[in-house]
DNA sequence: TCCTTATGTCGCAAACATACGTCACATTAT
DNA sequence: ATAATGTGACGTATGTTTGCGACATAAGGA
């Protein structure tokens, strides 16, 4: 997103944007699909439950916190990780948007002939 | 994607990435909206509307027909570029079933502290 | 107490991918 | 012939992925 022309697109193309990109790695989506489905918010136990060093899993993580779609508390030795769940939903629902405003298309035909 | 430990997630997991990866430059966000607000499928005119150069425009539009997001129909000199409105509902549904999946947590109170 | 082990994190670097544009070219309309 | 359009080849600058090595901290023995 740090890119020369990203200045010229709206907030909301830019944040859409942002957030595609944190999902744009099956590592990442990994993570947040463990996050969601463990009950206890594990930190270490992620990157033994991914086929990635421990360095590359703490990038990731890295990527989602600096995004604070993900929360890191400190437990001691270890740090838990967990969902900013309420974040998630409002991210939830500008993908939603999107894909309405995307798919509410008329002028074309549904994969057929682009007949303009 | 083509990254050297890609193969160790499922599928799922890959597509979803895929997608996000598309949707990861604002630049391509916004040709999709163009796509959808305009009622002609326009090519060259994506271009005009866009703070990029024709090249660099062409270069987003061949990453998006590439994931068979938007279909190109030649029509003489032009190009006619339009959505392609069946799979971006498909694209939808995984995202929906994915956010819902990741918002469902109920382990991780909301926004606060991490008490696992 | 000292040694060991596990954990999270930083520094660094190689391999790779992306963004962006200038040039060049073929095609077609005027 | 001229102009416009889509697209290809190529190059530079920038960003990402991945992991090795190193470090500090804290817990658990011996």
């Amino acid at each position: 997103m740090t890119y020369a022309k990203t200045a010229a697109f709206t907030d909301e193309q830019q944040q859409l944007a942002r957030v595609a990109k944190a999902l744009s790695h099956p590592a990442r989506v990994a993570i947040i699909q463990l996050l969601a489905s463990k009950q206890t918010c594990i930190s270490g136990d992620i990157a033994a439950e991914l086929p990635l060093s421990r360095t590359t899993v703490f990038q990731h993580l890295q990527e989602l916190k600096a995004l604070d779609l993900i929360r890191g508390e400190i437990e001691g030795v270890t740090v838990c990780y967990c969902l900013n769940t309420p974040l998630l939903q409002q991210v939830y629902q500008q993908f939603t948007a999107f894909f309405i405003e995307a798919t509410s298309t008329t002028a074309c035909g549904p994969a057929d002939a682009c007949a303009c």
